[in-house]
DNA sequence: ATATTGCTGTGATTTCTGTCACATTGTAAA
DNA sequence: TTTACAATGTGACAGAAATCACAGCAATAT
């Protein structure tokens, strides 16, 4: 797939450098693109696949805070780069992914340069930001049952597909919960018919 | 009190324009800066007092994000601005405050124009994304008592003071909990000598 | 087929938090 | 001073969620 067609925004002028200059790296399911405390030498716009962005705590407790598909790009690697700072994310391939790597020294040059790269950063930002909202929202206004209703639907919405391969205990640890607690919600919502439990799959209705 | 004292880092000519350009108003304690769901046309740079940051949902619950001081600025708002779009937050004037508003149609400009305006952005988004992500962390992570000390804490830091007069009431909305529970877990820090309580005020130790 | 391993279901118990009810105390107004 | 009100203290109870213990079940390897 021509990675063109996913930023169809951008001036030709700008895909021209990014064609030059850019690299394609591809990360198989699981890697780890980003992990907290390192160093980021450039920003990453995802091509394919879906990176997953959480928070770890000292304790081994981790929580999700959102996905990152086809034509998004890393809002914290935009700034870190820019600001050459370490990351305070972890970020690892949830499927297999493919992403094109910026180098963070084209960054100032790309925003004077260019408008729709300009346009992309911020819009990366405020979407991103707007995430973040959303998921303090959740944890802050919402019980567990909310909480993993909200989780399913983002992730059919996301992917497109009703049928999610995920164990119960993949969930816990998204939402930094335990595995009882998320097997006695998902079957309460199979009681009310919202979604059908199978073996490592949740079929959402 | 001369703003420009408080943004050093800005260029000369951006300084110019600014005076120029922009238009200082005044809240007092109390006043709503911007409400959820309203139209941004201005940026604001806080040049005194405190802007506190907040998120409503519909059941009228409340939630403290950060405080903005000053020499700070509000992202949200500049996200807003340069997209015209509404804003998701609540801000209203902890204390009386003095800010520096900019029409949102100069940001692109100073954007491209003034190479201390971009990193004051980039660094604005910075901030407030970390300090949003250390909130995610403490409602993920942490129960009400660590959440509270962290709360008391992070007054302490930004005031300077060690003194802060708040009722419970004040601080279980803040946290989005209830007064009774914030009673009794300050009267636990009491007894560890963390804290001593008075009317309307309490002590940091 | 059998064993092993990982996933799911479920009860019992405990901790944390929110809620209700009401007492007490400090402050300010009448 | 007396009254009124807002802030705080405290006990009792309810519900959400975490934890422990263990059983059943499906997939896979041997």
């Amino acid at each position: 797939m021509n990675w063109k067609q996913l930023f169809p925004q951008f001036e030709p002028g700008l895909m021209e450098v990014i064609e030059k200059e850019a690299v394609q790296r591809s990360f198989r399911a699981g890697d780890v693109i980003m992990r907290t405390g390192q160093y980021i030498k450039s920003t990453a716009l995802v091509l394919e696949g879906q990176i997953k962005i959480y928070r770890e705590n000292q304790d081994g407790g981790e929580f999700l805070m959102y996905y990152l598909g086809p034509g998004q790009a890393c809002a914290v690697s935009m700034i870190c780069a820019i600001q050459s700072q370490t990351s305070e994310i972890m970020a690892i391939a949830e499927e297999d992914t493919e992403v094109l790597m910026i180098p963070v020294q084209m960054m100032d040059d790309l925003m004077n340069k260019y408008k729709s790269w300009y346009q992309f950063v911020i819009q990366t930002y405020r979407g991103r930001f707007d995430e973040l909202l959303s998921v303090v929202d959740n944890i802050a206004f919402h019980n567990m049952d909310e909480r993993l209703e909200f989780y399913l639907k983002r992730h059919a919405d996301k992917s497109g597909k009703k049928i999610m391969e995920v164990s119960h205990q993949q969930i816990a640890d998204d939402l930094n919960s335990s595995r009882e607690v998320i097997s006695r919600l998902l079957k309460k919502m199979e009681q009310r018919n919202l979604v059908k439990l199978h073996r490592n799959m949740i079929e959402l209705i």
